[in-house]
RNA sequence: CCGCUCGUAGCUCAGCUGGAUAGAGCACCAGGCUUCGAACCUGGGUGUCGGGAGUUCGAAUCUCUCCGGGCGGGCCA
C-alpha cells in the first residue's frame, strides 16, 4: 500500500524506486529503470524503458527479464504492470489509487524542498540612462519565473538586478551634455529627454574620435569621484530607476529597487581584484591592456583569446565588474549557486567570467554557475524587433498596447462587465498574454513576437488557460457550492476523470522537469494539457445535475484543477480573474 | 578563419540522460449549443526530423562530416 502523504505528486519517483529495487533483486547490478510518462494512452500512464538495455548487458531475452523483474515486485494493489513490445514495462494507476491520492491531497502545492539552497538569479539588468526596451522583456520575464519557482519549492532566491549605471555610456553622455551646455536642464530632465541626449552622444562617440577620447576622460573623472559629475550622474540614476520600477509594476515583476545591484557598487572592488589577479600571476600586459589568458580559451592554432580586465587607459571593462559581482555573490551573498539570465550573445563573455573567477579562486568549486541564455526578439518577418526607423521599441509602449488590444477583444466578447472590471481584466489578459507567449517557447532560440498569435485567445495561450479557470469559478458561482476542501472524496469512473486526476497529480513532476534546465515551456505545456484535459472532462461529465456523491466529487476535481491552474500560472507571473 | 547555437508538418513550435506508429497549436474541412461560460469540444496529418556517414537490437535524440541561418571572437556593454 502506498503512503500518499509521501508520494503525492511523486508518482514517477515512486515507480522509479520500486522498479529499481526489483531490478536489483532480479540480479541487475546497476539498474536504470528509465521511467517516463507514456506518450500514448494504450501504453499506460507510465512506462519503464530500462529493461532492454539491462537485458543486453546480461545477454538475456528482454521480455523474460521483464517478467523476472515483475516477479520481484511486492504485491501492488495501486499499480498494474504489463510487459509490452520488445520489453517495455507499462504501468497503469488504478482509479482507486488516483481517487485516494486526490482525496488525501491538501492541495496541489508542492512539497517542502528537502535541500534548500541560496540561489542568486541575475536578471533584467537594464542599462540606466535609457528607457527599457523590448530587448529587456525576455530576461525580465524568464528570470522572474525562475525566482518564483525556486521560492515555491523552498529555495532562497536572491534577485540580482545588475543595472548598468557605470561605464562608457555615462562618459559619453556627460561629455555630450558638457559640450552642448545642457548640464543644467539635464539635471531635471525626464528620462525620454535623457535618452535623446544619450542617442546623440553615442552617435557622436562612434563618428568623432576626438569626442570619444573626451568621453573616456569623463568616465575616468567620474570614477575618480568628481563631485559635480557625480551629482549629475545620481540624478540620471534616480530618474531611470523610477522608470524601471514603473515598468516592473505594470508587468507584474517581483523586482523592487532594493534588488538593484548596480555596476557602480563594485567600483571599490576593482583595484583589489586586479591586485589579486596580479599576485597570482594571472595577469599579462598585452597591447597596453591587462589581460588574463587561460588555456581553455586557446584556439586550435595556438591563438590566445584575452580576457581583458583593465583597458590601456586605466578604465575597467565589464569583465572586471562582472568578476567582482560574481565574487560578491559568493563572499557577501553566500550563494550556493549563481544563475545568469542573459542573452545568448554573451555566452563567450560569461564563460570567461566563470573561468577567470575559478582560476583566481574568487569562487569555490562547489558554487555552480550557469548561464541561462536566450535568443533575440524578432518580428513576424524574422527581422529584429525595431521601429521602422531602426530604434528600439519601448517596453512600456508594448505593455500598453497589449492591454489596449485585450480591452478591445474583451469589449467584443464579454457581457455584463463594468468598465472598471474590464480595465482590470484587460490588464490581466494583456500582460498574461505577453508573458505566456514568451515563456511558452524554448528559451534558447530566437523568439517571434506576434500580437495576433499571443492574443488570439485560441490554442496554447494565456487567455485559454485563464478561460479554463473562469469556467471553474463560474461553476462554483452557479451552483452556490462552497469550497469542497482537502478531505472531500473523489470518485473516479470515467476515462475523462482518470485523465484529469492523473494530470493534476503530475504538477510536481512538471516543476521538477522545469528545474532541470529552467525551460518554462515545460510548465506552459503542462498547464495547457491540464486545461485541455479539464475542458474535455467538462464537456463530457455533467456536474451540477448529478447526484450528491458524483456532484461533489466532480466539483472537487474541478476545484483541484483551478488550484493547480492558479498556482501554475502564478509561477509564471500570470494572474487569473473570476470572470472574463 | 575559429568558437557557440539552431535547422522537425504550409506557419509557430514541442519531443533530444537513445526506445513502441515523430506530436501540439494556428490555418483549412466536417460535425456539436432549449442543459454547468461555444474564448469551448469531437473527428480529419503522405513530415527526405537540413544532406550524408558511423555507433546500436533500436537514432529526431549520441559521434563525425558537409550545407544553411543566427550570435560571438582585446580596449562598447
Amino acid at each position: 500500500m502506498i503512503h500518499f502523504a509521501e508520494l503525492f505528486m511523486k508518482i514517477k519517483q515512486t515507480l522509479e524506486t520500486l522498479i529499481r529495487q526489483a531490478m536489483v533483486d532480479a540480479g541487475i547490478p546497476e539498474p536504470k529503470p528509465i521511467v517516463k510518462q507514456s506518450q500514448r494512452a494504450e501504453f499506460g500512464h507510465y512506462q519503464a524503458n530500462g529493461v532492454m538495455a539491462a537485458a543486453k548487458q546480461l545477454k538475456q531475452a528482454p521480455r523474460d527479464l521483464a517478467k523476472a523483474i515483475l516477479a520481484m515486485l511486492p504485491p501492488q494493489p495501486d499499480f498494474s504492470f504489463e510487459i509490452a513490445g520488445p520489453g517495455f514495462i507499462n504501468v497503469r494507476l488504478s482509479n482507486d489509487c488516483l481517487s485516494r491520492a486526490l482525496s488525501q491531497a491538501a492541495s496541489t502545492i508542492a512539497l517542502a524542498c528537502p535541500a534548500p539552497r541560496r540561489i542568486v538569479v541575475d536578471y533584467s539588468s537594464p542599462n540606466l540612462a535609457k528607457e527599457m526596451h523590448i530587448g529587456h522583456l525576455r530576461s525580465t520575464v524568464i528570470g522572474d519565473t525562475i525566482v518564483r519557482v525556486l521560492e515555491h519549492v523552498g529555495h532562497t532566491a536572491i534577485r540580482a538586478n545588475h543595472v548598468g549605471d557605470w561605464g562608457a555610456q555615462f562618459g559619453s553622455l556627460l561629455a555630450y551634455l558638457a559640450e552642448t551646455g545642457h548640464n543644467e536642464s539635464a539635471q531635471a530632465a525626464a528620462l525620454s529627454d535623457l535618452e535623446k541626449f544619450y542617442q546623440a552622444a553615442s552617435k557622436k562617440f562612434k563618428q568623432d574620435p576626438e569626442f570619444a577620447e573626451t568621453a573616456r576622460g569623463y568616465v575616468v573623472k567620474l570614477q575618480a569621484g568628481d563631485p559635480t559629475l557625480k551629482q549629475l550622474w545620481q540624478a540620471f540614476i534616480a530618474t531611470s530607476m523610477d522608470h524601471g520600477q514603473a515598468v516592473y509594476d505594470k508587468l507584474g515583476i517581483t523586482l523592487s529597487k532594493a534588488d538593484a545591484m548596480p555596476e557602480s557598487q563594485y567600483n571599490d572592488d576593482l583595484l583589489p581584484l586586479l591586485d589579486s589577479l596580479q599576485n597570482q600571476g594571472l595577469i599579462e600586459r598585452s597591447d597596453g591592456a591587462l589581460c588574463v589568458f587561460l588555456d581553455e580559451f586557446k584556439g586550435k592554432d595556438g591563438s590566445r583569446l584575452p580576457a581583458m580586465v583593465q583597458k590601456s587607459d586605466g578604465g575597467f571593462p565589464y569583465l572586471a565588474t562582472d568578476l567582482a559581482a560574481l565574487r560578491y555573490r559568493y563572499q557577501t551573498l553566500k550563494a550556493d549557486e549563481a544563475l545568469y539570465v542573459v542573452g545568448a550573445s554573451q555566452q563567450l563573455h560569461l564563460r570567461q567570467v566563470f573561468a577567470v573567477a575559478r582560476a583566481a579562486d574568487f569562487i569555490p568549486e562547489q558554487l555552480t554557475t550557469r548561464h541561462l541564455a536566450f535568443g533575440l526578439v524578432l518580428k513576424a518577418d524574422g527581422t529584429p524587433f525595431k521601429t521602422r526607423d531602426g530604434a528600439d521599441v519601448k517596453l512600456i509602449d508594448v505593455l500598453n498596447e497589449a492591454v489596449d488590444r485585450a480591452k478591445t477583444l474583451l469589449a467584443a466578447r464579454s457581457e455584463g462587465l463594468t468598465d472598471e472590471e474590464q480595465q482590470v481584466i484587460a490588464r490581466v489578459i494583456g500582460i498574461g498574454a505577453i508573458k505566456y507567449a514568451e515563456l511558452q517557447k524554448n528559451r534558447t532560440t530566437d523568439y517571434v513576437f506576434d500580437w495576433d498569435t499571443m492574443l488570439s485567445f485560441e490554442g496554447n495561450t494565456a487567455p485559454y488557460l485563464q478561460y479554463a479557470y473562469t469556467r471553474i469559478r463560474s461553476l462554483f458561482r452557479k451552483s452556490g457550492a462552497s469550497p469542497m476542501g482537502p478531505n472531500s472524496e473523489v470518485v473516479i469512473s470515467t476515462t475523462e476523470e482518470t485523465a484529469l486526476a492523473l494530470k493534476n497529480l503530475q504538477f510536481q513532476e512538471a516543476i521538477d522537469t522545469y528545474l532541470d534546465d529552467y525551460q518554462a515551456n515545460v510548465l506552459c505545456n503542462y498547464l495547457f494539457e491540464l486545461a485541455g484535459t479539464f475542458m474535455t472532462f467538462y464537456e463530457h461529465c455533467p456536474i451540477l445535475s448529478e447526484n450528491q456523491t458524483l456532484r461533489s466529487s466532480r466539483l472537487r476535481l474541478a476545484e483541484l484543477t483551478a488550484d493547480t491552474l492558479k498556482t501554475g500560472l502564478g509561477l509564471l507571473g500570470i494572474e487569473t480573474v473570476e470572470r472574463m
